[in-house]
DNA sequence: TACTCGATTTCGGGG
DNA sequence: CCCCGAAGTCGAGTA
């Protein structure tokens, strides 16, 4: 990992093309080839990169201005001029042993597979991911009086996701031997347009309390 | 900007949990109080990071070890433990002009509302951004009968931008004045699940070449 | 301020 | 290796 801090101009030319004008910033060439160019503001994005697989070039003219060319296979090119530099300095970091995350949508779709009774009483699983043509259906389940149930699952409950279980609910519905199929929609928050549309078309929406859940499942799970 | 490379561990607790065993990173601190924790690899994105507006706190214990914690008003919390510091240095970058971008989704909208007969042959413009109670439709023209079609332009077809198309048609075809009014789907790429879509739904797809198009388009335009 | 939508989205998993 | 869906998505434009 080498560190960079200069004046520099950058150009990208690929998926489409981008300029920087002549500024200071801080210029992250990864081991891997790939460069970063970040200003001293905005988010975890930077102004502008290159991802690898890639080649870093550097060379200097005759007046000793720097120029770095980074190539992409698929013929991307980001072209940094430095016009001067504060500071450069390189560090060996080895191989990081990776994030571990915990309360993402398959974690939720664990627990909601272990409770289904929290969206709506009676609700017992027939399967997870439960296969149709056009993809997985998130829990297929029975209710109370017998019937099935197609439940979709997101963490952030938008349009497109009621859009997702109205297809898998047409295509059961054609099948005799599971019609009737309602759709329940359960998700962290649902924003008011998805809910509209869902009660629209005759889905439930079911708001569901991802720490309350956890509480639900065994405890001597987390004892760990 | 502060730079610097250190043995740490990171722990994040928010919209999900995620953890950092102990190792050796870059961790930039901006000038917003914002951190970014990156490994020496993978690609643009932070191993963990803590977006802005936050407050960075740093303080050492009995034994010299220093820990930073930094909050959002959200009630998001980054701590970073940091067992042995290689490097750390400020820099000032001052304010970033920002970046300039071509050849995103508006320019081929803008390209395509120029030449429409690329996508039908007759195919004349009618509007721009049509407006519907949800919002508006890309391009709505007239096809070599008369007849209104309206264009749903995307840089990647994918499922998504055939379901807006879908909507755009089912009430547009409420309006007595405008109906029958056909869709054509056009994007500089299609994938498969949307064409099959499309068509099962009689939407016309049109690949498009955005350099092509560029082409057309009066070169004393980009005479600079 | 809140919501919607595009993005060089990136990233990870499954076929 | 491609296809597809999730993301602590971020950020810009608009109502």
């Amino acid at each position: 990992m080498r560190l960079v801090v200069a004046r520099c101009q950058v150009d990208y030319a690929g998926r489409l093309t981008a300029h920087l004008p002549m500024a200071t910033r801080v210029l992250m060439i990864k081991a891997d080839g790939s460069v970063l160019v970040h200003s001293d503001g905005g988010s975890y994005k930077p102004l502008n990169w290159m991802s690898p697989p890639c080649t870093f070039a550097e060379e200097v003219d005759d007046e000793g201005v720097a120029s770095w060319t980074v190539t992409s296979k698929t013929g991307d090119t980001l072209r940094i001029l430095i016009e001067e530099i504060q500071h450069d300095s390189s560090h060996d970091l080895g191989i990081d042993p990776g994030l571990q995350k915990d309360g993402v949508e398959k974690h939720l779709q664990e627990l909601l597979a272990e409770h289904p009774a929290t969206l709506a009483d009676g609700l017992r699983l027939v399967r997870r991911e439960y296969p149709t043509p056009i993809g997985p259906v998130d829990l297929l389940c029975r209710d109370a009086d017998g019937n099935r149930v197609a439940v979709e699952i997101k963490r952030r409950g938008e349009i497109d996701g009621v859009e997702q279980l109205t297809r898998y609910l047409e295509l059961l519905n054609r099948d005799p031997l599971l019609a009737p199929v309602r759709g329940i929609f359960a998700a962290q928050l649902i924003k008011p347009q998805a809910r509209t549309l869902a009660e629209d078309r005759g889905i439930t929406c079911a708001v569901v309390d991802y720490d309350a859940l956890r509480g639900l499942d065994d405890p001597t799970d987390r004892l760990f």
